[in-house]
Parts: structure tokens; C-alpha cells; sequence
RNA sequence: GGGCGCGUAGCUCAAUGGUAGAGCAGUGGCCUUUUAAGCCAUUGGUUGAAGGUUCGAGUCCUUCCGCGCUCACCA
């Protein structure tokens, strides 16, 4: 690897050659303290609050910004400063600020540039409400130039956006200056933060308590996906990053909390594609004296408020899908949808070998140790998920993929579990949890078999969950939700990386 | 991991195997109500990396690196 010194371009080297020219005429371009009065925005609202009113005094203010674009004029310059409430312009005039001082603007300022900027507002002779300007001052002086966008705003009011950063690598390895530059992509983090306060409010409006549970966990377990592993010194110990919360989160329904839920992340050391990055948010609630019809409702119910307090509506637009949330949610017993779209009555194969039969006659390649249940959900995968773009509940799945969740009355091959879908995705997973440690030992074992030693995605069994669960777990349904997919839906976008802010990607030396 | 595609200036993109270019940004000028400001001039490149074919490679071949799409995988 060679020295992490950076090479500095040309471009860069003439701001730092602006930076040392500051500094000799006595200009610190990193100062300490900052004056401001109004953000942009409240700048704009003073004054046109004031605008009609005759006698009332002119709004004076003092913003700051990062210099966003520049129009020098002679004697004049136009600049528009960005902050973190929108932008306003600059109107810097020799007049006001005289000879000197607008000769160093010009000379010594830059866009991407801090600065603090004093005057009267004002509108200008084409309307623009701006700032003018009769003191200023650098905050910070930027030396590497932001990959340029420029903005047209035309009579409609609408912004067009010319020669951006779009490359998506550097995007993703560069957030901070996609995020600089490309201001619908700040916007994505702000849907995703509310989401999060969304999902927070109506749990905690129903009476469920928050809480946090190991992110390094001795055992992994409550999914069906391979971890990273890591090591204590101290302890010599292996941990593992948690694949879910499930089995932590159900310890405190033993212990006496009846309706309890976290979100956070989990890690799962696999494949990453648009829909899978190695760490992905989750949500998940465990709901005592529930089972998987009332955690249905409640899905229904919280998305339709999630979508309410993000969109304002209930009603969004997905990959040009238009996608209703105001309904209840389509019912189909995963039994029901399969002979309706793939044409399988799963009832007719009873084991592995059948059902692989059956699917090879469709054309289909079959992994040929793959156990039933993993057969069936392949079906699902091709056959159902595709065509689920309104919201819908795939329920009653088969037992021997989904080890922790409560069999179906008199069907022992069936479990109470259902996942929800939507866009053509599944959305989250849910189901009556299985409270009997008994059964739960039973159903770790049958786990165990299904998987040879070295498959990493192996269920571990985990002694002390069914320690805990021998003291007596109250009946309960349970629910995970991936947030980022969920604010995937609410911001249309198609991968998961524009909803993450520091997405996972392969290291490069650059 | 497989298949397909992409990688050229700070950004967005051109360039039949034949002198590497444009717009924006930058730099130097002109310009006191502009807003993709305008006008004149001008700097800037190890064409992702390393090999190879060829008189000659951004272009063709091989390997590698990275990204995208897709398939597989992911209860």
C-alpha cells in the first residue's frame, strides 16, 4: 500500500494558495465562533412577514452558509449560500462593502466555501428575495471543490439539476459530497428518520417498551442466515454480530414485560445486492397474549401511520406502482396462492423428493438437497412474491423452516407465521410464537438434522432461551420488519444502498 | 460465484485502430440587479492497473481492481 499522503490537484492547490493568502493579511479561514441571526429560511419569512407593512423597519440579519453558486459582476457579485434550511442569495455590491473587501470575495472565495454573511434583506429588481450584504466573513475555506452541480430553476418553480455527481460508486464512497451537492438525497435521510420516529411513536403509543438487547451475542440465532464472527481478548471468547433480536427479545416476555420491541441493526455475513446490505435495520416487537391474526392488524395499522406521518397520505407511488395502504391488506393462505399461481397443490407432496419432482416437471432447477419447506418457498419466491404489489399477507407457512413459531392447530406441518409483501418484495415476517420448550427443543434438533455440521447457517441451539422459556413464556406473537426496505417504499427507490448513508461497499485503495 | 455492461480532466460526457476533445468548474481579463448570468482568452490527462497484438491502442486480446444490471445465494 503505498503512503496515505494525498496528492493534492491543481484545483486544490489554489485554494490552499487562497487559504495562505488569508492568513497573511491577518484572515483566520477556519475561525473559531459564528455569528447568526436567522436561518435562511427565517430570513426570507421575516421579511415578507414585514414586506406590506409601511412603517415597519427593515429585517437586518446575519446567515451563514456554504457558497453554493457565484455570479461576479464587476462591481457586484451574486452568490447563493446553502444552510441547513434552504437558500438564499447574496447580494454583495462595492457600494456596500466597498473596493477592497468585494476585490477579496472575488478573489479568495470559493464555492463550497463557509461563510458568514450581515445585512438587510431585501428583494432584488428580478424578485429574489436576498440578503444585501455589507459585512462578511470566511468560516471555513474548502479545498477540495465539490463535484459540481448547478441548479436551473425555472418559471415553474422547478429545479433542474445540471451535470451532477451520479456516479454511484463515488456517491456511496463519497456520501458527504453526494450529500453536499444532490439535496433530494439529503432528503432521503430525513424520510428515513421518519420512519424510525414513526415506528417509535406508535409502539410506544400501544405500550410497548423500547428496548436494547446484545448486538454481540455468544450465540446467534432467530433467522436462518450466516454471521460475522469476532473475538474478545480479554475474555478469549468467540462473539457473534446478532443475525436478529428475536430470541433476547422473547427472553423479556419471561421475564415479565408483556409487550416489549427494539430497532436496531442486524448483521448477516451474506450476499449483498439491491435489497441486501451486511447491515440492515430491523424492527421487531414481541406481543404477549397475541397471536399472528392481531400482529397482522397491527401491521396493517402501523404501516398505514408510518405512511401517514412520512407522506401525508396513504397512498404511494413505488417504481410506478401505485401502492394503496389504506385498505386492509389481501389475505392468501400460502397453501391457496400456490395452486392459484404456480399451479401446486404442496398438500399432494408430502416430502422433499415429490415436491422436487413436481417443480422439475415445471422447469424449474431444484436444489437437490434442499428440505420441503425450502422447496416451498422457492415456489413462493417465483411464483408469488413477483406478483404481490399491493400490500398482502402470505400466511400458514411450513414447519420445518420456521423452527421458532407455533404449529397450526391440528397440522403439524403447518405453522401460524405469516410474511407480508409488497411491490413485489417481502416486507416483513411474523408469526404465533412457539412457547412450549419442549417442542422448541424438538424443533432446535429437527433444525440441527436439516443442516450438516458445516453449514454455517446451522442453528445453533441455544440452552439458556430454553432455560428461560422453561420458567413459563406467555403466549405471544412476534414481528420483524426491515426499515430500510420500508423507507426503500416511502422514497421509490429500487436499492437499498440510496436509503443506507455509509452503504457497504468492497474496499479500495484510492 | 456465473453472465452482460461500464471505468477518459474536479463533475457530466465525446473521440472508424491514426495528433485525446467539449460543456461546466478553475485561471487571467471586461462587466453595479444576476440567477445554468454573459463576452474574450486560457490551464488542466499515467484514458482504473499491468501485460500483449500492431508501424501505431482510449479503441483489439489476457489478467487484475472497482462499480452497475442480472442469475445463483439469502426461511
Amino acid at each position: 500500500m503505498e503512503d496515505n499522503h494525498h496528492e493534492y490537484t491543481q484545483l486544490e492547490k489554489n485554494r490552499l494558495e487562497k487559504a495562505a493568502r488569508l492568513r497573511e493579511q491577518g484572515i483566520e479561514p477556519y475561525p473559531h465562533r459564528v455569528q447568526r441571526s436567522h436561518t435562511s429560511q427565517a430570513a426570507i419569512q421575516a421579511f415578507e412577514a414585514l414586506e406590506n407593512d409601511e412603517g415597519a423597519e427593515a429585517v437586518q440579519a446575519t446567515l451563514v452558509g456554504r457558497i453554493r453558486s457565484m455570479r461576479p459582476m464587476g462591481k457586484l457579485v451574486f452568490a447563493h449560500i446553502e444552510d441547513g434550511a434552504g437558500r438564499i442569495q447574496l447580494f454583495i455590491r462595492a457600494n456596500d462593502v466597498g473596493k477592497e473587501q468585494l476585490d477579496l470575495f472575488k478573489s479568495e472565495f470559493d464555492l463550497g466555501d463557509f461563510v458568514e454573511a450581515s445585512g438587510e434583506v431585501f428583494r432584488t429588481r428580478t424578485g429574489e428575495i436576498s440578503l444585501r450584504v455589507n459585512e462578511f466573513r470566511i468560516l471555513a475555506k474548502a479545498i477540495t471543490p465539490l463535484p459540481a452541480a448547478k441548479d436551473e430553476v425555472t418559471e415553474e418553480g422547478e429545479v433542474v439539476r445540471h451535470a451532477s455527481l451520479t456516479d454511484p460508486e463515488t456517491r456511496y464512497r463519497q456520501r458527504y459530497a453526494d450529500l453536499a451537492i444532490n439535496e433530494e438525497v439529503r432528503e432521503i435521510f430525513r424520510v428515513r428518520a421518519g420512519v424510525s420516529r414513526a415506528l417509535r411513536d406508535f409502539m410506544d403509543d400501544r405500550g410497548f417498551l423500547e428496548v436494547e438487547t446484545p448486538i454481540l451475542q455468544p450465540i446467534y440465532g432467530g433467522a436462518a442466515a450466516k454471521p460475522f464472527v469476532t473475538h474478545h481478548n480479554q475474555l478469549k471468547q468467540e462473539l457473534y454480530l446478532r443475525i436478529s433480536f428475536e430470541l433476547y427479545l422473547k427472553r423479556l416476555l419471561v421475564g415479565g414485560y408483556e409487550r416489549v420491541y427494539e430497532i436496531g441493526r442486524d448483521f448477516r455475513n451474506e450476499g449483498v445486492d439491491r435489497t441486501h446490505n451486511p447491515e440492515f435495520t430491523q424492527i421487531e416487537f414481541y406481543w404477549a397474549y397475541a397471536d399472528y391474526n392481531d400482529v397482522m392488524r397491527l401491521t396493517e395499522e402501523m404501516v398505514r401511520y408510518v405512511a401517514e406521518q412520512v407522506t401525508g397520505g396513504t397512498t404511494i407511488e413505488y417504481q410506478g406502482n401505485q401502492i394503496d395502504l389504506s385498505k386492509d391488506w389481501q389475505r392468501i393462505e400460502l397453501k391457496e396462492g400456490l395452486i392459484e399461481l404456480a399451479s401446486i397443490d404442496i398438500d399432494e407432496y408430502p416430502d422433499a423428493e415429490s415436491l422436487a419432482a413436481a417443480m422439475r416437471a415445471k422447469d424449474m432447477k431444484v436444489d437437490p438437497k434442499a428440505p420441503r419447506g425450502k422447496l416451498i418457498d422457492t415456489l413462493i419466491g417465483e411464483f408469488v412474491e413477483p406478483t404481490l404489489i399491493q400490500p398482502s399477507f402470505l400466511y400458514n407457512y411450513p414447519r420445518d423452516i420456521s423452527p421458532l413459531a407455533k404449529n397450526l392447530p391440528g397440522d403439524s406441518a403447518t405453522v401460524e407465521r405469516f410474511e407480508g409483501f409488497m411491490a413485489g418484495f417481502e416486507l416483513c415476517n411474523a408469526f404465533t410464537e412457539l412457547n412450549d420448550p419442549i417442542e422448541q427443543e424438538l424443533r432446535f434438533q429437527e433444525m440441527g438434522r436439516a443442516y450438516t455440521d458445516e453449514d454455517e447457517e446451522r442453528h445453533p441451539m441455544d440452552e439458556d432461551y430454553l432455560r428461560a422459556m422453561r420458567y413459563g413464556m406467555p403466549p405471544n406473537g412476534g414481528f420483524g420488519m426491515g426499515v430500510d426496505r420500508l423507507t426503500m417504499l416511502f422514497t421509490d427507490k429500487a436499492n437499498i444502498r440510496e436509503v443506507i448513508l455509509f452503504p457497504h461497499l468492497r474496499s479500495r485503495e484510492d
